[in-house]
DNA sequence: ATTTAATGTAATAACTTCTAACATATTATG
DNA sequence: CATAATATGTTAGAAGTTATTACATTAAAT
């Protein structure tokens, strides 16, 4: 399941959208990338624009605080969550995946846009 | 597999993404909206947002340009393809199929913000 | 009683999109 | 061939959206 990953990672949306998905204002979400909870991307004109993977980050966050917890905390959580995977991206990456990975760079030559884009569903 | 045609069906792009993840310009896919090929909505400010559904159709339109039908050709296409549908529409619908509809309902008054949506990956 | 944390608000600049109109290049048709 | 139609380019001005920065405010912690 690697198309959904690069879907799930495509930053394609502007902050107003992440805005009504979430019900936060845009000074929350902001702060919270302040904070170094969130990094969106940003285009050509300096705007940020977030991918589905940022959006469900950011919902937890709203969770986590409304649950009481302050934004130290939940960076702690996150810094021990980051740890964690440390340790298991080293080894996931073999054999079979990693003949999988260089088929793929292989056929993604070129990006985003040839036909195959769209039966990637995006 | 509800969630999935909601999220793929939420409008949450601006033009300018839709521009890069098709390689058009914001010409050609006004012009198709304007031959009644695509009817993404709007927001509040009138800024057009368009669904993963719409990059779909978009991305199809292109096909059929570069194959070399013209948009009337591709609108008989979808014409044909709308009446299909209607002839599926009512059929589909019944047994299992209302259950779902009706507990999903029940789940999600008060629109996509509660916390559960997070957990719907969007 | 203060400080700190999280969020609100305001101002200004820059970016993005909208509509409408006119231009152009390519293809179709008489 | 000449003309019409199709698809797209370009431009201009207005309006919407987002960015940054600074100051204000509310609630919680010390």
């Amino acid at each position: 399941m690697k198309e959904k990953d690069l879907r799930r990672s495509l930053s394609v949306l502007p902050i107003g959208t992440v805005m009504k998905l979430t019900s936060l204002t845009a000074r929350q979400i902001r702060y919270y990338e302040e904070q170094g909870l969130v990094s969106p991307e940003r285009n050509d004109g300096n705007r940020r624009m977030y991918s589905l993977n940022d959006i469900d980050v950011i919902l937890e966050i709203k969770d986590y605080l409304d649950e009481g917890l302050n934004i130290a905390k939940i960076q702690e959580i996150y810094k021990k969550r980051k740890e964690d995977n440390k340790n298991n991206d080293t080894k996931e990456l073999t054999d079979q995946e990693a003949r999988k990975i260089l088929s793929d760079e292989l056929l993604n030559i070129g990006g985003l846009n040839s036909h195959d884009a769209a039966n990637n569903s995006f």
